[in-house]
DNA sequence: ATCATTTCTTGAACCAGTTCAATTTTTATG
DNA sequence: CATAAAAATTGAACTGGTTCAAGAAATGAT
């Protein structure tokens, strides 16, 4: 049941058994199914979540109803809107399954928990942090700096499995740019001919 | 010497004097002059840095030699190339000092030999890591989802002193816009007359 | 299988922001 | 304080990407 989370945790820290046993005494196992919301912006994230199985978005609403999907989690990632999960404040994001989802879930009450009781934790956490850091660093750098074009070609060399897993139109919602647009560039269609 | 850090350390953890001493033994306080180039995109970063005073630049350099600034580090702010400095990889963005600079430096193997004597301070470097990271999700969020205006008004709101820091090239280079249509929002001549 | 719904594609008109080049304003330095 | 250098402004032409509307293709429910 926790054997690809065991995984997860032994590229950050090593732990005792004791302790192992310790973390999954904090974690519940939870089987969704697709489209299900996991967290509406507003309401306040109660939750992390590692997923074992399957894949979803976190996503973002502007004023004008335009939506901007930060990733696409899929197996081994984590979801959480951390913010409002440590603060306990309403959350600028929202969580849906794309596909059926096996996540494994853990509280706040049972974060301070662990930390509480197994310090080496706050490491493993850092490094999360650190790693997630980086990749939307990335993320936003690539944005900015360059093309539509090359941050669909950019996509596709990163995530070549997530074009079958992920509608065409969140990846253009990811991609920042119009379904359309997306289209166009799919079929060569957005040069200008000469 | 150590105030402005000590301060900073309080929003996070709490320490005994020893811890404190400990701490302080393994920073090195640094005074630089404006327009120090404190990291160069390829080499390694070899430095975390907390900013008792002044106003730096972090920034990136594209293929085509655009330049994107992440953020304009001032008093209280870090700064680093944490992938590069925590790998010893080569650094992807650039540091350089706008205003002459006093600095706390850490080095890798103190802060490894920090985390070692005094594990409290990995909840710190969390923290840290955390609060870094709502940020550039908000940076992230406002670039691909409002106006070059809008954004060039949230940062006005949220940096209300930057303006009389950061010379305006820059601070289109922040907004991910060119210097002249900063300009023309600045005079207000950017929209459609009617 | 079939029909309804959703997703994807295509084209035409449009707009936010860029590029280039020239001018003005500000800042730094002897 | 003079003058060189750097930073900011302005206008005109242009381009990458949007929007809207319509049609084609794929998907799902019965």
């Amino acid at each position: 049941m926790f054997e690809a989370i065991d995984r997860y945790t032994e590229t950050c820290i090593s732990l005792t058994q004791e302790e192992r046993s310790v973390f999954h005494s904090l974690l519940v196992h939870k089987s969704v199914p697709k489209k299900t919301v996991l967290l509406r912006a507003g309401d306040a994230c109660d939750f992390e979540a590692f997923v074992v199985k399957g894949c979803a978005r976190v996503f973002f609403i502007n004023e004008a109803g335009k939506e901007v999907d930060l990733y696409f989690p899929v197996e081994n990632w984590w979801i959480s809107d951390l913010p409002s999960f440590t603060s306990g404040k309403p959350a600028s994001l929202n969580i849906e399954t794309i596909e059926a989802c096996e996540l494994i879930v853990i509280s706040r009450e049972a974060k301070a928990k662990l930390f509480a009781e197994v310090p080496k934790f706050e490491r493993m956490f850092r490094l999360m942090l650190q790693r997630a850091n980086e990749e939307l660093m990335n993320r936003f750098i690539s944005t900015v700096a360059m093309s539509a074009e090359e941050r669909y070609k950019l996509f596709l060399k990163k995530y070549p499995e997530l074009p079958n897993r992920v509608p065409q139109q969140l990846i253009a919602a990811y991609l920042g740019i119009s379904a359309e647009f997306l289209s166009k560039i799919r079929s060569g269609k957005h040069k200008k001919e000469d």
